[in-house]
DNA sequence: GATTAATATGTTACCGATAACTCTAAAGTA
DNA sequence: TACTTTAGAGTTATCGGTAACATATTAATC
């Protein structure tokens, strides 16, 4: 590998002097700076980020780490958040969690030893708190995406998960249906919660009881670890007319376990959910959802983190941004 | 932040003590290694990753770089590939350069200054030779995924774009199809010349004349770069009975713009196309494929590269992996 | 022409780790 | 007992850069 060492030798000045090229600083004559420059084209120099890290302390690198790389909705939060930190002169790590916990605790490790700037991070869930305390401890700035840790006092993206439950359970009921089921991720996530909230909020609101067996608490994904689904619906007698899954990779599971079933939706059931299946859905928009502005989510969420990163001293309190939630009105519900 | 001289302090040790614990070498006494551990926790310590790797020439960090992160199919590949890395103790770096060679250029550029060990790259195009020439200058390992480049006479991971595409004309061709149109990516890529060309050949085979007015050659995506469709549609009368779209991005924005027009796929045009377009695909499968591994792309790949890092001496000439293609026949061809 | 100021460059120390070598004391050997 | 091993540590140099200070020119000022 070429160092400064060899440009240096080979143009006749010193190492720091070549340094001084490189990164524009202090003076240096026009002829020096174009042999040095001739010189360093002609070796193929490239500067060695760790190096310069080492002595500079800081590494222009970013963790964004997410819990599902193939769900569509964090790929696009991803790309909002790389936006934002390549127009910021950042570059982005990314990492991928499958929602468990010890891959995550691998990332932040990773994040502590690579001397990561800061942390994006949407949190496998509430185990995730002895994670955040490690960034704490160890003064990475770190912004949470989608979801709260209780018990840490962090800036955070959210959706209003609440309101969009609220308002997809409504859409059903105007539509006539008054036996409405509920498939979730887990309580360990801040946002299963919210949704549960909201859907048993509106359930009162419409005088509908709440029926625990109408509801199934199984994964956010990926899909592998989503179990349960059909066992669930065969208890169910009789079977809901309308269905509110937690985020699209549910929605897509029930809607395939129902039509294994030879269940249509919506002549059979009706179906409404959170989040946009993919940029395909548009192909041939079929799903009632509640949509979340997920580039924003990577975005915004990265702003306020490079904010925190380039302005430390900030005593600014904790920061929480809610996005709203946007009901999209399809054609999986069906009227009574 | 913490180093080894602070432990090394606080344990009454040697600094190079402390790395023979941490690293599990030399000859330690198990009361040393129990206080200099003891102190490590107490402290927080996590060693610095650059440190290390610039003593050791070796950073066991990999950079996978493709050209659409929103895209499936190679989201799936990332996935492959992550978990080729992860089980042999790499971390990767991902890169999105939306088929954009100046942001290739970009990440070629971080590869480079990062230092890391090896890079997975989907190549924006042809024009991706001089940063391939830039890695092997640099004696950095690379593998090529999904796409050649010509005069880079590197290891490499394909799909048999030819076949496939022989095997969509002949499914259209077998249901009566003779005005069968193409819509594909840049000629810049070769897959898409590759699609392109087992078109040619399979027309000939049955005996139908080609007509360049029939091709559109547009961009594999994203969305934003696909253009003239519309326009494309309009000029051709009749219109065909059939499409073959290059791939899974393709099929969606014709499916869309037909859709605009009021045609419907299949039962006024027919439409088939490389890739899968989603898991959510499978949710209502529709669309008559070629389906590819993606996640094979992405594992295999990342175990060439990993074999050709870990014994660089090898002499063994260049290796070229093309994976089958497989035809899903579903509905979204007519019989005529 | 001597002094001061500005410009251009060099020297040294350090960032946080590890390799290679050295040293010391206790154990083993003849 | 004298000599060799060996276990368990320490010292020093180095990886490739940059900050801070020092120095040598050249130009400006009186």
């Amino acid at each position: 590998m070429v160092t400064i060492y060899d440009i240096a030798e080979k143009a006749g000045v010193s190492a720091m002097t070549v340094s001084r090229v490189i990164n524009n600083t202090g003076r240096i004559s026009d002829k020096t700076r174009a042999k040095v420059k001739r010189v360093m084209d002609e070796l193929g120099y490239v500067p060695n980020q760790m190096a310069r890290s080492l002595v500079l302390q800081e590494t222009r690198l970013l963790f964004l780490i997410i819990t599902d790389i193939t769900n569509p909705f964090y790929t696009t939060l991803a790309r909002g958040a790389e936006d934002a930190a390549r127009k910021r002169g950042y570059r982005l790590l990314f990492g991928n969690t499958d929602e468990d916990p010890e891959k995550e605790n691998d990332y932040i490790d990773a994040v502590l030893k690579t001397r990561a700037d800061g942390v994006l991070l949407a949190p496998a869930g509430d185990a995730s708190l002895p994670h955040l305390e490690m960034l704490r401890r160890h003064n990475v700035p770190f912004v949470l995406l989608d979801r709260e840790v209780p018990g840490a006092e962090s800036d955070v993206v959210l959706g209003d998960s609440k309101e969009g439950a609220r308002q997809l359970v409504k859409q059903l009921v105007g539509a006539g249906h008054r036996r409405i089921a509920l498939i979730n991720g887990s309580r360990t996530i801040s946002s299963a919660r919210e949704r549960l909230e909201g859907y048993r909020e509106a359930l009162k609101l419409n005088d509908l009881a709440y029926d625990e067996a109408l509801v199934l608490e199984t994964s956010f994904g990926p899909r592998s670890d989503l179990t349960g689904i059909e066992a669930w619906l065969d208890g169910m007698r009789p079977l809901p007319t309308a269905f509110v899954a937690g985020n699209n990779v549910l929605a897509v599971e029930l809607m395939r376990t129902l039509r294994s079933k030879g269940l249509r939706v919506p002549e059979d059931v009706s179906l409404v959910c959170f989040d946009e299946l993919a940029s395909y859905a548009e192909m041939d928009p079929f799903l009632t959802v509640i949509s979340q502005q997920a580039y924003q989510f990577g975005h915004l969420g990265m702003q306020m983190l490079l904010d925190r990163i380039q302005s430390p001293g900030d005593p600014a309190g904790r920061r929480r941004i809610v996005l709203p939630a946007e009901l999209i009105v399809r054609r999986s519900v069906r009227q009574l």
